[in-house]
DNA sequence: TCACAACTGAAAGATACTTTCGGAGAGGGG
DNA sequence: CCCCTCTCCGAAAGTATCTTTCAGTTGTGA
């Protein structure tokens, strides 16, 4: 990805129709400072925005046309004129439906029960921003590698671990071959084995979890067919990514860290994964996963005490 | 004399805001001919002329860039821009006036995009469902005892297992001993070493998991406060748990197990549970927690902004 | 501390929109 | 039948808006 070199629009997706608030949350951290306050100013007030001009907008967030411009083009839009546009369209829709109720950080003195509701609450909305940011078309190209893959192995760290065991668990219920690592020098010993027709997924909400990039690298090289699941599509990860799935970034707060709503949002890009894989595998995925339950029955009968 | 003179706007009306087609047949009349074809093919496609420039406009209508400058004027807007706009905000709410619904089952013929539609709002309404169902009474027992806990044991096993090992990691964070236990065996030996004080959680869906409930039964006989994170309030688990956290149960089906929405909610509870405890405890879990997050940030590259 | 890269905004350049103005056609009177 | 005038229309000039370039500035890593 050359940065800036070329300020020129890639056109790599559509312009988004109605989920920006989800794409300003998701791009966000790979935004610089002036371009967060365009973003923020955009997401917070679409009907506004959508009536000032290029000039207006950057007055009122104290920077440049230039820099309003480059969120644009940052936000999946050609230039500013198609950001208002599709500006416009939120604000009226906006306008039609319910205002989308927003809620409050968690404070150190919410009773347990706002607690909850705002968990609940910011859980949802991060399941319904990756659900809109994902592209199914890379979906589908990873599905497809799954689906007909020799060997998948799957890297994670941290929390990120689990999400990574948690895909593991259910491709092996469908009958592939599925292995997840949560050791970075194991992991890279397996990857090694990987070559064309092997998948290997690295899951990391940064982006640059190097103890994960290092062995998709190796995989990489060695011809398998490779799928980052991250929150930073910029990231170095992607570099060796054949398809990417992003998963979105929520605001986070001391009492809410990033970890909570990244794993919300991976897991719903595994489960879609899985579903997705388990359809075009049905001969085979049905049978696999009746077994499994069939071998898990007896473990669950109301045991004496 | 007084028609064209001055052909400036005279702004005496707002913008229309969604009634375009009405306004255009009220006009009509009184219209020349040129002006009708630009209002029809205005009102016919909105979503389509909100994607054209004035020159695009004339051309598809065969007129010229004024006449359909005059002809947004007579609709009641100060120019070709504004009149663009509300098309785009028009044709949004078009779009948005298709329900989604997407409440049917997953099948297996589906297209990608329904799957990640329909999952996406299943989780969503998992989520409202648990957090519905929660009692925050139980809730706030089981944090008290967790705050001041003075080791922490979690069992889980299969999919509930990396449950488990999500919230051990969160609470090792906030500087709290836990430790999540898949092996039954260690488990079990670990339970032993409880006593009054500790605090040991199970986390089963099925509430019948016997690798699940026997270390919790252990750990209960020996003093320890004991929580269970169970779909089944009813099951054998409740028997040796002081607190009961209830998850919610979607329904399932070939293509959506049990397992994907049931975690979905321990995940919840699990969060409920850490943010809650991290509130209690914040004097020791904000360094902790600062403290960790620090550790780790030398472990990405350095793309960080 | 220095070197380097990235960010930013001013201003030039390009595009889209608006206005002006003269020509073409319709209708009516001489 | 011809001419005159009025209305309508579009080409082109003019203006606003958007986009790109470029160089100064700021922050960052060695």
């Amino acid at each position: 990805m050359t940065n800036e070199v070329k300020e020129s629009f890639t056109g790599d997706a559509p312009p988004a129709p109605a989920a920006l608030a989800a794409k300003v949350r998701t791009l966000a951290p790979s935004m610089t400072r002036s371009m967060q306050r365009v973003a923020e100013a955009v997401a917070g007030d679409p009907a506004g925005c959508a009536a000032l001009t290029v000039t207006g907008l950057a007055e009122l967030t104290g920077t440049s046309e230039a820099t309003v411009v480059r969120t644009a083009r940052l936000l999946g839009y050609p230039g500013y004129r198609d950001l208002r546009l599709a500006l416009a369209g939120l604000a009226a829709q906006q306008q039609s439906g319910r205002a989308p109720a927003v809620t409050a950080d968690i404070a150190v003195d919410d009773p347990i029960a706002d607690v909850v509701a705002k968990l609940a609450y910011d859980e949802q909305q991060t399941l319904a921003d990756t659900a809109a940011g994902l592209d199914t078309v890379q979906l589908g190209a990873a599905v497809a590698a799954l689906a007909t893959a020799r060997r998948i192995d799957i890297y994670g760290i941290g929390a990120s671990g689990l999400v990574a065991q948690d895909l593991g668990q259910k491709l092996l219920r469908i009958g592939l071959i599925a292995h997840a690592h949560s050791d970075p020098h194991l992991a890279v010993t397996n990857a090694v084995q990987l070559r064309s027709g092997d998948v290997a997924i690295a899951i990391t909400h940064s982006g640059s979890t190097g103890d994960v990039i290092e062995p998709l690298r190796v995989a990489f090289d060695h011809g398998a067919t490779t799928v980052a699941i991250t929150g930073r599509p910029d990231g170095p990860v992607t570099q060796y990514a054949d398809h990417v799935l992003t998963t979105s970034t929520a605001r986070e707060s001391e009492l809410r860290p990033a970890a909570m709503s990244s794993r919300t949002s991976q897991l719903l890009v595994v489960d879609c994964l899985f579903t997705c894989v388990t359809q075009r595998t049905y001969e085979t995925a049905a049978p696999a996963l009746a077994a499994s339950y069939e071998a898990l029955a007896h473990r669950h009968s109301p045991r004496t005490r």
